[in-house]
DNA sequence: ACGCTGACTATTA
DNA sequence: CTAATAGCCAGCG
């Protein structure tokens, strides 16, 4: 029987689903995603995923992938640097000096989340 | 093949 | 809080 969502995909689709998964005004870090996919050590991969994201067809809400500083390190990559903060602010997530405010409330654990919806 | 770089994280001081 | 160090693994010259 299947345990989980996450099966023989490659790295970068299990990234892309936990991401597509994010709920709307909420963030996760690449550790927390690396963690959930097994790869705790290499969230750096979970980053490379992301920069790879958009060979995907579908749309991924990168944004709302921040490090675990709440720290939008990776708003360069969004063509304009403060198109990111501008995304999470839509969302309803206060932003400052590009740290996230309140970011223990808006953060979203997949293996807290979905760690129990399939797994 | 080798070394460097990178959207990271944890540990130690 | 900052600074330094180690581990991580794919891509590029």
């Amino acid at each position: 029987m299947k345990k989980t969502a996450l099966n023989d995909e490659s790295f970068f689709a299990m990234v892309y689903e936990v991401v597509k998964r994010i709920p709307h005004g909420r963030v996760t870090s690449y550790g927390a995603i690396a963690a959930y996919l097994g790869t705790r050590g290499s969230a750096r991969m979970v980053g490379w995923a992301m920069n790879a994201s958009h060979n995907s067809l579908d749309s991924i809400p990168a944004h709302r992938v921040v490090n675990r500083k709440g720290l939008l390190t990776g708003k360069h990559h969004f063509g304009s640097p403060d198109l990111m903060q501008q995304l999470l602010k839509s969302e309803g997530i206060s932003i400052i000096d590009d740290h996230i405010q309140n970011f223990e409330k808006v953060f979203w654990d997949p293996a807290k989340e979905l760690g129990g919806h399939d797994l």
